[in-house]
DNA sequence: TTTCTCGGTTAGTGTTCACTAACCGACGGC
DNA sequence: GCCGTCGGTTAGTGAACACTAACCGAGAAA
Protein backbone atom coordinates (compact mmCIF):
# COMPACT_ATOMS: atom_id res chain seq x y z
CA UNK A 1 0.00 0.00 0.00
CA UNK A 2 1.91 2.80 -0.73
CA UNK A 3 1.07 6.21 -0.45
CA UNK A 4 0.26 8.47 -4.00
CA UNK A 5 1.91 11.53 -1.94
CA UNK A 6 0.17 14.64 -4.77
CA UNK A 7 1.72 17.34 -5.11
CA UNK A 8 -1.38 18.28 -3.38
CA UNK A 9 -0.99 16.69 -0.21
CA UNK A 10 2.94 18.14 0.48
CA UNK A 11 1.55 21.60 0.10
CA UNK A 12 -1.31 21.20 2.43
CA UNK A 13 1.03 19.22 4.59
CA UNK A 14 3.62 21.87 5.11
CA UNK A 15 0.40 24.99 5.08
CA UNK A 16 -0.74 22.94 8.06
CA UNK A 17 2.59 22.54 9.38
CA UNK A 18 3.43 26.33 8.81
CA UNK A 19 -0.02 27.06 10.51
CA UNK A 20 0.68 25.48 13.48
CA UNK A 21 4.27 27.51 13.48
CA UNK A 22 2.80 30.23 13.67
CA UNK A 23 0.03 30.22 15.73
CA UNK A 24 2.39 28.39 18.58
CA UNK A 25 4.72 31.86 18.00
CA UNK A 26 1.69 34.08 18.10
CA UNK A 27 0.10 32.76 20.65
CA UNK A 28 3.32 32.82 22.37
CA UNK A 29 3.86 36.52 21.75
CA UNK A 30 0.15 37.86 22.50
CA UNK A 31 -1.47 34.86 24.24
CA UNK A 32 -4.31 32.75 23.20
CA UNK A 33 -7.11 35.87 23.24
CA UNK A 34 -4.65 38.00 21.91
CA UNK A 35 -4.57 36.75 18.36
CA UNK A 36 -7.22 36.57 15.66
CA UNK A 37 -7.69 34.26 12.93
CA UNK A 38 -7.10 36.18 10.40
CA UNK A 39 -3.77 37.00 12.22
CA UNK A 40 -2.24 33.38 12.19
CA UNK A 41 -3.64 32.78 7.74
CA UNK A 42 -2.10 36.26 7.56
CA UNK A 43 1.38 35.00 9.09
CA UNK A 44 1.69 32.70 6.71
CA UNK A 45 0.38 34.23 3.39
CA UNK A 46 -3.22 33.27 3.53
CA UNK A 47 -5.93 35.23 4.83
CA UNK A 48 -8.71 34.32 7.86
CA UNK A 49 -10.78 31.46 6.96
CA UNK A 50 -8.46 29.53 4.82
CA UNK A 51 -7.21 28.24 8.39
CA UNK A 52 -10.70 26.46 8.21
CA UNK A 53 -9.42 24.29 5.54
CA UNK A 54 -6.79 22.95 7.82
CA UNK A 55 -7.69 23.08 11.63
CA UNK A 56 -11.76 23.15 12.57
CA UNK A 57 -11.30 26.11 14.75
CA UNK A 58 -8.90 28.18 16.64
CA UNK A 59 -9.53 26.24 19.59
CA UNK A 60 -8.55 22.73 17.51
CA UNK A 61 -5.52 25.06 16.86
CA UNK A 62 -4.39 25.42 20.06
CA UNK A 63 -4.92 22.07 21.05
CA UNK A 64 -2.97 20.64 18.35
CA UNK A 65 0.09 23.07 19.35
CA UNK A 66 -0.74 21.58 23.07
CA UNK A 67 -1.19 18.17 22.99
CA UNK A 68 1.90 18.14 20.15
CA UNK A 69 3.87 19.42 23.04
CA UNK A 70 2.69 17.51 26.22
CA UNK A 71 3.28 14.56 23.36
CA UNK A 72 6.98 15.02 22.51
CA UNK A 73 7.68 15.99 26.43
CA UNK A 74 6.46 12.55 27.46
CA UNK A 75 8.11 10.50 24.75
CA UNK A 76 11.43 12.41 24.41
CA UNK A 77 11.38 12.15 28.23
CA UNK A 78 10.60 8.35 28.63
CA UNK A 79 13.71 7.58 25.83
CA UNK A 80 15.75 9.62 27.24
CA UNK A 81 15.55 8.28 31.26
CA UNK A 82 15.69 4.67 29.55
CA UNK A 83 18.93 5.19 28.55
CA UNK A 84 20.78 6.12 31.90
CA UNK A 85 22.19 3.12 33.78
CA UNK A 86 21.72 4.90 37.36
CA UNK A 87 19.79 7.49 38.75
CA UNK A 88 22.19 9.77 38.48
CA UNK A 89 22.60 9.96 34.93
CA UNK A 90 18.99 9.21 34.81
CA UNK A 91 18.07 12.62 36.43
CA UNK A 92 20.83 14.24 34.62
CA UNK A 93 19.82 13.04 31.18
CA UNK A 94 15.96 14.20 32.02
CA UNK A 95 17.51 17.64 33.05
CA UNK A 96 20.01 17.66 29.95
CA UNK A 97 16.87 16.84 27.33
CA UNK A 98 14.10 19.37 29.34
CA UNK A 99 16.41 22.08 29.00
CA UNK A 100 17.45 21.74 25.74
CA UNK A 101 13.64 21.26 24.74
CA UNK A 102 13.13 24.31 26.61
CA UNK A 103 15.62 26.39 24.45
CA UNK A 104 14.46 25.16 21.14
CA UNK A 105 10.66 25.25 22.03
CA UNK A 106 10.43 28.82 23.86
CA UNK A 107 6.79 29.84 22.48
CA UNK A 108 5.78 26.47 22.78
CA UNK A 109 6.63 26.13 26.34
CA UNK A 110 4.89 29.90 26.96
CA UNK A 111 2.29 28.60 25.27
CA UNK A 112 1.74 25.50 27.46
CA UNK A 113 1.62 27.18 31.03
CA UNK A 114 -0.13 30.51 30.18
CA UNK A 115 -3.08 29.18 27.64
CA UNK A 116 -4.06 25.76 28.89
CA UNK A 117 -7.33 27.37 30.20
CA UNK A 118 -8.48 27.92 26.62
CA UNK A 119 -8.25 24.59 25.57
CA UNK A 120 -11.30 22.59 25.19
CA UNK A 121 -12.16 20.39 27.87
CA UNK A 122 -11.26 17.07 26.13
CA UNK A 123 -7.75 18.45 24.62
CA UNK A 124 -7.35 19.79 28.18
CA UNK A 125 -7.68 15.99 29.61
CA UNK A 126 -5.43 14.91 27.39
CA UNK A 127 -2.70 17.54 27.71
CA UNK A 128 -3.40 16.90 31.85
CA UNK A 129 -3.25 13.19 31.17
CA UNK A 130 0.64 13.38 29.72
CA UNK A 131 1.24 16.59 31.83
CA UNK A 132 1.03 13.97 34.38
CA UNK A 133 2.25 11.31 33.29
CA UNK A 134 5.64 13.46 32.39
CA UNK A 135 5.78 14.72 36.03
CA UNK A 136 5.47 10.88 37.06
CA UNK A 137 8.61 9.92 35.19
CA UNK A 138 10.86 12.62 37.03
CA UNK A 139 9.35 11.49 40.48
CA UNK A 140 9.90 8.07 39.58
CA UNK A 141 13.87 8.93 38.68
CA UNK A 142 14.21 11.01 41.13
CA UNK A 143 13.03 9.07 44.25
CA UNK A 144 16.06 6.92 44.66
CA UNK A 145 17.68 10.33 44.94
CA UNK A 146 16.26 12.30 47.90
CA UNK A 147 14.57 11.46 50.94
CA UNK A 148 11.22 12.80 50.85
CA UNK A 149 7.45 12.06 50.53
CA UNK A 150 5.88 12.22 47.21
CA UNK A 151 4.14 15.86 47.68
CA UNK A 152 7.52 16.99 48.03
CA UNK A 153 8.62 15.37 45.26
CA UNK A 154 6.21 16.68 43.18
CA UNK A 155 6.94 20.28 44.64
CA UNK A 156 10.59 20.32 43.64
CA UNK A 157 9.92 18.68 40.34
CA UNK A 158 7.57 21.67 39.46
CA UNK A 159 9.57 23.92 41.19
CA UNK A 160 12.74 22.60 38.60
CA UNK A 161 9.98 23.26 35.72
CA UNK A 162 9.60 26.59 36.33
CA UNK A 163 13.27 27.14 36.69
CA UNK A 164 14.37 26.19 33.65
CA UNK A 165 10.96 27.10 31.68
CA UNK A 166 12.15 30.55 32.57
CA UNK A 167 14.05 30.84 29.96
CA UNK A 168 10.93 32.14 27.41
CA UNK A 169 10.47 35.04 29.83
CA UNK A 170 13.94 35.65 30.11
CA UNK A 171 15.85 38.01 27.79
CA UNK A 172 17.55 37.22 23.96
CA UNK A 173 21.14 36.69 26.05
CA UNK A 174 19.98 33.81 26.64
CA UNK A 175 19.51 32.57 23.47
CA UNK A 176 22.42 34.23 21.65
CA UNK A 177 24.67 32.11 24.22
CA UNK A 178 22.56 28.57 24.10
CA UNK A 179 25.34 25.96 25.31
CA UNK A 180 26.83 28.68 28.26
CA UNK A 181 22.87 29.14 29.16
CA UNK A 182 21.89 25.65 29.24
CA UNK A 183 24.99 24.66 31.50
CA UNK A 184 24.15 26.86 33.44
CA UNK A 185 20.47 25.40 33.76
CA UNK A 186 21.35 22.01 34.16
CA UNK A 187 23.75 22.78 36.87
CA UNK A 188 20.93 24.96 38.94
CA UNK A 189 18.33 22.53 37.84
CA UNK A 190 20.37 19.76 39.40
CA UNK A 191 21.69 20.95 42.59
CA UNK A 192 17.94 22.56 43.02
CA UNK A 193 16.42 19.13 42.80
CA UNK A 194 18.73 17.75 45.46
CA UNK A 195 19.05 19.91 47.77
CA UNK A 196 18.86 19.45 51.60
CA UNK A 197 16.70 21.27 53.68
CA UNK B 1 -4.43 69.36 58.14
CA UNK B 2 -6.64 66.04 59.10
CA UNK B 3 -8.46 63.73 57.08
CA UNK B 4 -12.46 64.37 57.14
CA UNK B 5 -12.83 60.98 56.32
CA UNK B 6 -16.63 60.29 55.54
CA UNK B 7 -18.23 56.94 55.17
CA UNK B 8 -18.41 57.40 51.66
CA UNK B 9 -14.77 57.58 51.22
CA UNK B 10 -14.53 54.54 53.45
CA UNK B 11 -16.83 52.48 50.75
CA UNK B 12 -15.32 53.79 48.20
CA UNK B 13 -11.69 52.75 49.30
CA UNK B 14 -13.05 49.64 50.11
CA UNK B 15 -14.78 49.03 47.06
CA UNK B 16 -11.76 49.82 44.92
CA UNK B 17 -9.53 47.36 46.85
CA UNK B 18 -12.32 44.61 46.21
CA UNK B 19 -12.23 45.17 42.86
CA UNK B 20 -8.42 45.15 42.85
CA UNK B 21 -8.30 42.15 44.16
CA UNK B 22 -10.81 40.45 42.29
CA UNK B 23 -9.79 41.39 38.81
CA UNK B 24 -6.13 40.10 40.07
CA UNK B 25 -8.02 36.61 40.83
CA UNK B 26 -10.13 36.43 37.50
CA UNK B 27 -6.89 37.79 35.37
CA UNK B 28 -5.19 34.65 37.33
CA UNK B 29 -8.09 32.09 36.42
CA UNK B 30 -8.84 33.29 32.59
CA UNK B 31 -6.17 35.78 31.49
CA UNK B 32 -6.70 39.11 30.69
CA UNK B 33 -8.82 38.62 27.69
CA UNK B 34 -10.79 36.15 29.16
CA UNK B 35 -12.05 38.16 31.79
CA UNK B 36 -14.86 40.52 30.93
CA UNK B 37 -15.83 43.78 33.16
CA UNK B 38 -19.01 42.02 33.48
CA UNK B 39 -17.42 39.54 35.39
CA UNK B 40 -15.25 41.90 37.10
CA UNK B 41 -18.25 43.63 38.30
CA UNK B 42 -20.63 40.78 39.47
CA UNK B 43 -17.11 39.42 41.21
CA UNK B 44 -17.71 42.59 43.90
CA UNK B 45 -21.50 42.64 43.46
CA UNK B 46 -21.83 45.26 41.44
CA UNK B 47 -22.67 44.79 38.23
CA UNK B 48 -20.71 46.30 34.86
CA UNK B 49 -19.92 49.71 34.13
CA UNK B 50 -19.91 50.36 37.69
CA UNK B 51 -16.39 49.33 37.69
CA UNK B 52 -15.46 52.68 35.96
CA UNK B 53 -16.72 54.95 38.92
CA UNK B 54 -13.18 53.48 40.53
CA UNK B 55 -11.11 52.70 37.30
CA UNK B 56 -10.34 54.43 34.00
CA UNK B 57 -10.77 51.28 32.14
CA UNK B 58 -9.63 47.41 31.82
CA UNK B 59 -6.60 48.38 30.64
CA UNK B 60 -5.89 50.78 33.86
CA UNK B 61 -7.06 48.10 36.28
CA UNK B 62 -4.25 45.66 34.84
CA UNK B 63 -2.15 48.54 35.02
CA UNK B 64 -2.96 48.94 38.77
CA UNK B 65 -2.66 45.30 39.85
CA UNK B 66 0.69 44.59 37.95
CA UNK B 67 2.54 48.18 39.45
CA UNK B 68 1.69 47.35 42.89
CA UNK B 69 2.88 43.80 42.49
CA UNK B 70 5.94 45.39 40.71
CA UNK B 71 6.37 47.87 43.65
CA UNK B 72 5.43 45.70 46.41
CA UNK B 73 8.42 43.67 45.40
CA UNK B 74 11.25 46.55 44.75
CA UNK B 75 10.21 47.77 47.80
CA UNK B 76 10.37 44.75 50.32
CA UNK B 77 12.82 43.39 48.59
CA UNK B 78 15.36 46.44 49.11
CA UNK B 79 14.15 46.97 52.78
CA UNK B 80 14.85 42.73 53.39
CA UNK B 81 18.12 42.95 51.44
CA UNK B 82 19.32 46.00 53.64
CA UNK B 83 19.00 44.28 56.92
CA UNK B 84 21.32 41.21 55.89
CA UNK B 85 24.73 42.02 57.26
CA UNK B 86 26.68 39.46 55.39
CA UNK B 87 26.43 38.46 51.42
CA UNK B 88 25.16 35.07 52.69
CA UNK B 89 22.22 36.70 54.79
CA UNK B 90 20.71 39.36 52.47
CA UNK B 91 20.25 36.15 49.71
CA UNK B 92 18.84 34.32 52.17
CA UNK B 93 16.47 37.03 53.68
CA UNK B 94 15.74 38.11 49.86
CA UNK B 95 14.95 34.11 48.92
CA UNK B 96 12.51 34.02 52.02
CA UNK B 97 10.87 37.52 51.21
CA UNK B 98 10.47 36.13 47.79
CA UNK B 99 9.03 33.04 48.62
CA UNK B 100 6.54 34.17 51.06
CA UNK B 101 5.64 36.69 48.15
CA UNK B 102 5.04 34.18 46.10
CA UNK B 103 3.00 31.68 48.39
CA UNK B 104 1.21 35.37 49.71
CA UNK B 105 0.42 36.39 46.53
CA UNK B 106 0.15 33.68 43.68
CA UNK B 107 -3.33 35.31 41.88
CA UNK B 108 -1.33 38.38 41.23
CA UNK B 109 1.90 36.47 40.61
CA UNK B 110 0.70 34.87 37.45
CA UNK B 111 -0.72 37.49 36.47
CA UNK B 112 2.48 38.97 36.00
CA UNK B 113 4.19 37.01 34.10
CA UNK B 114 1.58 35.89 32.19
CA UNK B 115 -0.53 39.50 30.80
CA UNK B 116 2.15 42.11 31.28
CA UNK B 117 1.96 42.05 27.27
CA UNK B 118 -1.28 43.39 27.64
CA UNK B 119 -0.35 46.63 29.40
CA UNK B 120 -0.74 50.27 28.35
CA UNK B 121 2.58 50.89 26.84
CA UNK B 122 3.19 53.54 29.84
CA UNK B 123 2.31 51.34 32.24
CA UNK B 124 4.19 48.72 31.08
CA UNK B 125 7.50 50.86 31.03
CA UNK B 126 6.66 51.23 34.73
CA UNK B 127 6.42 47.56 35.15
CA UNK B 128 9.82 47.03 33.23
CA UNK B 129 11.48 49.47 35.19
CA UNK B 130 10.43 47.95 38.30
CA UNK B 131 11.38 44.83 37.37
CA UNK B 132 14.63 45.74 36.56
CA UNK B 133 15.56 47.25 39.35
CA UNK B 134 14.36 44.02 41.49
CA UNK B 135 16.22 41.90 39.40
CA UNK B 136 20.03 44.67 39.66
CA UNK B 137 18.94 44.19 43.37
CA UNK B 138 19.12 40.53 43.14
CA UNK B 139 22.08 40.54 40.99
CA UNK B 140 24.17 43.04 43.55
CA UNK B 141 23.36 41.23 46.08
CA UNK B 142 24.32 37.84 44.51
CA UNK B 143 27.66 39.49 42.78
CA UNK B 144 29.85 38.76 46.13
CA UNK B 145 28.52 35.04 46.09
CA UNK B 146 28.99 33.54 42.68
CA UNK B 147 31.95 34.13 40.11
CA UNK B 148 29.97 34.70 36.99
CA UNK B 149 30.18 37.42 34.71
CA UNK B 150 26.73 39.64 34.23
CA UNK B 151 24.64 37.80 32.15
CA UNK B 152 24.60 34.54 34.03
CA UNK B 153 24.03 36.66 37.29
CA UNK B 154 21.05 37.82 35.35
CA UNK B 155 19.86 34.71 34.01
CA UNK B 156 20.67 32.90 37.63
CA UNK B 157 17.86 35.14 38.88
CA UNK B 158 15.57 34.85 36.42
CA UNK B 159 15.57 30.87 36.87
CA UNK B 160 15.53 31.35 40.66
CA UNK B 161 12.40 33.29 40.12
CA UNK B 162 10.71 31.07 37.87
CA UNK B 163 11.61 28.28 40.51
CA UNK B 164 10.12 30.09 43.31
CA UNK B 165 7.11 31.58 40.90
CA UNK B 166 6.29 27.92 39.93
CA UNK B 167 4.05 27.60 42.81
CA UNK B 168 1.35 29.60 41.21
CA UNK B 169 1.11 26.87 38.60
CA UNK B 170 1.17 23.72 41.23
CA UNK B 171 -1.41 21.96 42.74
CA UNK B 172 -3.59 22.97 45.80
CA UNK B 173 -0.87 20.78 47.60
CA UNK B 174 1.40 23.32 48.02
CA UNK B 175 -0.82 25.71 49.41
CA UNK B 176 -2.43 23.18 52.24
CA UNK B 177 1.13 22.81 53.80
CA UNK B 178 2.56 26.35 53.57
CA UNK B 179 5.51 26.39 55.49
CA UNK B 180 6.95 22.60 54.72
CA UNK B 181 6.45 24.37 51.08
CA UNK B 182 8.08 27.69 51.74
CA UNK B 183 11.08 25.61 53.60
CA UNK B 184 11.88 23.43 50.12
CA UNK B 185 11.28 26.12 47.89
CA UNK B 186 13.78 28.61 50.21
CA UNK B 187 16.32 25.68 50.24
CA UNK B 188 16.30 24.96 46.39
CA UNK B 189 16.48 28.65 45.26
CA UNK B 190 19.30 28.98 47.20
CA UNK B 191 21.31 25.93 46.34
CA UNK B 192 20.25 27.04 42.76
CA UNK B 193 21.64 30.60 43.04
CA UNK B 194 25.23 29.36 44.32
CA UNK B 195 25.34 25.82 42.10
CA UNK B 196 28.90 25.29 40.19
CA UNK B 197 28.83 24.09 36.82
C1' DT C 1 -11.09 16.39 -22.37
C1' DT C 2 -14.19 16.35 -18.83
C1' DT C 3 -15.40 16.18 -14.16
C1' DC C 4 -14.66 16.45 -9.30
C1' DT C 5 -12.17 17.64 -5.27
C1' DC C 6 -10.45 21.12 -2.54
C1' DG C 7 -7.78 24.94 -0.90
C1' DG C 8 -8.32 29.39 -1.58
C1' DT C 9 -11.20 33.86 -1.96
C1' DT C 10 -14.68 37.75 -0.39
C1' DA C 11 -18.95 38.91 1.84
C1' DG C 12 -21.81 38.31 5.50
C1' DT C 13 -23.73 37.09 10.47
C1' DG C 14 -24.30 36.84 15.14
C1' DT C 15 -22.12 37.55 19.41
C1' DT C 16 -19.30 39.36 22.75
C1' DC C 17 -17.61 43.23 24.97
C1' DA C 18 -15.36 47.74 26.20
C1' DC C 19 -17.04 51.80 26.77
C1' DT C 20 -20.73 55.85 26.70
C1' DA C 21 -25.23 58.09 27.73
C1' DA C 22 -28.78 59.21 30.54
C1' DC C 23 -30.87 58.85 34.57
C1' DC C 24 -31.57 58.06 39.76
C1' DG C 25 -31.19 58.25 44.67
C1' DA C 26 -28.55 58.85 48.79
C1' DC C 27 -24.83 60.89 51.51
C1' DG C 28 -22.44 65.34 52.77
C1' DG C 29 -21.47 70.26 52.85
C1' DC C 30 -23.95 74.56 53.38
C1' DG D 1 -33.67 71.33 54.85
C1' DC D 2 -31.59 72.01 50.20
C1' DC D 3 -28.67 71.22 46.64
C1' DG D 4 -24.47 69.30 44.48
C1' DT D 5 -21.51 65.36 44.18
C1' DC D 6 -21.10 60.76 43.12
C1' DG D 7 -21.59 55.81 43.02
C1' DG D 8 -24.80 53.13 41.25
C1' DT D 9 -28.30 51.63 37.51
C1' DT D 10 -30.04 50.17 32.54
C1' DA D 11 -29.90 50.89 27.59
C1' DG D 12 -27.26 51.60 23.70
C1' DT D 13 -23.24 51.81 20.33
C1' DG D 14 -19.56 50.55 17.67
C1' DA D 15 -15.84 47.54 16.90
C1' DA D 16 -13.58 43.08 16.87
C1' DC D 17 -13.89 38.55 15.70
C1' DA D 18 -15.03 33.43 15.29
C1' DC D 19 -17.25 31.22 12.15
C1' DT D 20 -20.43 30.42 7.75
C1' DA D 21 -21.91 30.95 2.86
C1' DA D 22 -21.16 31.15 -1.77
C1' DC D 23 -18.20 31.16 -5.22
C1' DC D 24 -13.80 30.26 -8.06
C1' DG D 25 -9.92 28.12 -10.34
C1' DA D 26 -6.45 24.77 -10.64
C1' DG D 27 -4.64 20.05 -9.85
C1' DA D 28 -6.04 15.07 -9.82
C1' DA D 29 -8.82 11.33 -11.50
C1' DA D 30 -11.65 9.34 -15.20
Amino acid sequence: MTSPLTARDRAKAERSDAILREAARLFAESGYNGVSLEDIGAAVGVSGPAVYRHFAGKQALLGAVLIKVSDDLVTGGTRVAADGSTPEARIRALVAFHVEFALGNADVIRVHDRDVVHLAAQDHATVRRLQRAYIELWIDTLHPLVEADADELRLRVQACFGLINSTPHSTRAAARRHSATAAVLAAMAESALRATI
